[in-house]
DNA sequence: GGATAATTTGACCGATTGGTAAACATTACA
DNA sequence: TGTAATGTTTACCAATCGGTCAAATTATCC
C-alpha cells in the first residue's frame, strides 16, 4: 500500500529524487508558457513522460507542483541582486549586475517567464514572497544605491526605479523574446542580440547615472 | 430565426454596437489577467453581465473575441511610437515618448497586460502583427534614431535596443504592477509612483543618450 | 528468494470547459 | 399593429479538467 508522499517523513528514495526532478523540469516547461491557470496536469504529465496518476503520486495537486517550482527557482533568481556589493565600485557593480541579469535572461528564460506569468496575473501564489523576502532584499540594495548617490558617486536618482529599470530591460529579452526576434528579423535574432543588448544597456545606465544630471 | 453574426453583411444594429462594446470591455478584463488559455467564456460572460449563449451570439468563438480585442487595441497601443517625429528635437522626442508610454501604462494597464500575456505565451495569435506592422513601424523609427546618432545629435547606440528599453521600462509599471507595489510598500504605491518613474526614466535616457559615450 | 514497501497504471469520478439547438422574447419597420 | 428579423434563454452536448481508487507491478531489504 502506497503512502501518500506528503505524509512521509522518511528519507527520499533515489527514484523520488529523479522523478521529482523530472516533473519539475516538465512543469517549468509548461507553467512558463501558459501560466498556472492555463496549464494542465495532463500537459505536464505528457512533458514529463509519465502518467497523470503517477505524477500526482509525487505532487498531490497542481498547486503543490507550482509551489515547489516557485520555491526552487526563486532563490537562484535573486542571486544577482544578492551579489550586488556595497563595498564595490558603483560603476562596475551596476555593469556586472546588468550583465548577470542578461545572462540569466539568456540562459534561464523559462524561469523568467514563470515569474512574469505569475506577476502579470496578479501574483496570486507569490504575494508573500514579493512583500517579504523580495521587498527586504530590494530595500537593502536600494539603501546602498541611495548612499552612493548621497556621496556623489553616482547621479542622484530614485534607487527603486533604478532597480526596476534594470529588471525590466534585462528580463525583457527573456519574457518578450518572441517580440524581440520578430522586430529584429531573422538576420539579427541570433545569439548576438544579447551582446548587443549588453553593450547598449551598459552604455545607457553608465551614461545615465555616472554623470551628475543638470 | 437568428442569423449567426459572422454571416451577416448588413449594417450593425444599435444593440450590436452596445453589446459588442460591453463584451470586449469584459473580455479585456478577463484576458488581460489570465491570458487566452487561462480565461473562460463563462468568466467573460459573467463580467459582461450576460449569459454565455448570448455572448456567443455576438462572437462565435473564444478566439473570435480575442482577435477582435487584439485588433481593436493594437492600433491605439502603437500610437505613441507613431507620434515619434523625425523632424523634432531628439531630446524632447525621447522625453515625450517616455512620458506617453508611461501614461499609457498608467491609464491602460489592461491593454498592456493583454499584449504582455500574449507575447509571453509565445504570441500564438499575433505573430503576423509582430512580424508585419509592428516590425515595419519599429524599422522606420529605428532609422530615424540611427540618423540622429550619425549626425551626432545623440550618442551612438543601437536604436532597436533603445526602443526595447523604453518599452520594457515603461510597460513594467503596468505589467508588473503588483510587484512594483509590493516592493515600494504601501506608502509609495500611490499615483505618485508614475511621476517618480517618469522623472527617473527621463533622467536615465537623457543622461545616457545625450552625451557622447567615452 | 520471499516479504514488504514503493511505484505505476487503467478505469473512473464529478465539475468545468467551449460550444450548440431550439424555443422564446423583443425590436424594428411597413 | 402585424410580422419578420433580431436578440435571449434554457437545456443540453462531448471533451477536458483536477483528482481518486484499487489493483498490478517493481524495487528494497532480510
Amino acid at each position: 500500500m502506497a503512502i501518500p508522499r506528503a505524509a512521509r517523513t522518511q528519507r527520499r528514495t533515489r527514484i523520488q529524487e529523479e522523478k521529482e526532478e523530472q516533473i519539475l523540469e516538465a512543469a517549468l516547461d509548461v507553467f512558463s508558457v501558459s501560466g498556472f491557470r492555463g496549464s494542465t496536469i495532463d500537459q505536464i504529465a505528457a512533458a514529463a513522460g509519465m502518467s497523470k496518476p503517477n505524477l500526482l503520486y509525487y505532487f498531490r495537486t497542481k498547486e503543490a507542483m507550482h509551489r515547489a517550482l516557485i520555491d526552487r527557482v526563486l532563490f537562484t533568481w535573486l542571486e544577482p541582486l544578492r551579489a550586488f556589493n556595497a563595498e564595490g565600485n558603483p560603476e562596475s557593480e551596476i555593469r556586472s549586475y546588468i550583465r548577470r541579469k542578461l545572462e540569466m535572461a539568456r540562459d534561464f528564460p523559462r524561469e523568467s517567464r514563470l515569474f512574469a506569468n505569475e506577476v502579470l496575473q496578479g501574483a496570486p501564489h507569490i504575494e508573500d514572497e514579493l512583500k517579504g523576502p523580495l521587498k527586504s532584499l530590494v530595500d537593502e540594495k536600494a539603501e546602498v544605491i541611495r548612499v552612493w548617490a548621497k556621496a556623489g558617486k553616482i547621479a542622484k536618482c530614485d534607487p527603486y526605479h533604478l532597480i526596476f529599470s534594470i529588471w525590466s530591460t534585462t528580463q525583457h529579452y527573456a519574457d518578450f523574446d518572441v517580440q524581440v526576434r520578430a522586430v529584429l528579423g531573422q538576420e539579427h535574432s541570433g545569439a548576438g542580440r544579447f551582446e548587443d543588448a549588453a553593450r547598449f544597456l551598459e552604455q545607457l545606465f553608465v551614461g545615465g547615472l555616472m554623470v551628475q544630471p543638470v
